[in-house]
DNA sequence: AACTTGACGAGGG
DNA sequence: CCCCTCGCCAAGT
């Protein structure tokens, strides 16, 4: 065959993206997901700011709004996106935001059932979405 | 082809 | 706990 160089990180393919639009738009509401951690689910030549650059192409019915970074806030300040936009949206689903707009990931961090393995999850044993 | 910027993450002070 | 720096990978210029 022609080409041997069947790569995964192309970008460029729709399916590449697709992948990872494919479990943003599983995370139900009220819970966040890190690029880093999407980045790790996909694996593959993945990585947290591939999925940024994907996510940035995010057609409608994809709630991006729920993917944020490792920190627990939000990274849109540097787009052409309202600074607190995304912060607003996720507080109206019920995710509490800190002064510094960062909220508890150990809390919101949801993982697909696929991808929890013996149930739990490896961070956080018991995320109490009690009031404290 | 090379440099810079960018929806990031982890580590160090 | 907060701020700064380095590393990663890809796109744009």
């Amino acid at each position: 065959m022609s080409d041997q160089n069947e790569r995964h990180t192309d970008v460029d393919s729709p399916r590449y993206r697709e992948r990872v639009y494919e479990i943003v738009r599983r995370i139900p509401a009220g819970r966040v997901m890190t690029y880093g951690q999407l980045a790790e689910l996909l694996g593959e030549g993945y990585t947290a700011r591939t999925v940024g650059f994907v996510m940035h192409a995010a057609p409608e019915g994809v709630p991006w709004h729920r993917v944020i970074n490792a920190q627990g806030a939000c990274s849109t300040g540097r787009v052409v996106l309202p600074p607190d936009k995304q912060q607003r949206m996720l507080e109206a689903e019920g995710v509490a935001f800190d002064a510094r707009a960062r909220c508890d990931l150990g809390r919101y961090r949801w993982t697909p059932e696929e991808f929890e393995d013996g149930g739990a999850a490896g961070d956080e044993p018991q995320p109490s979405l009690f009031n404290d």
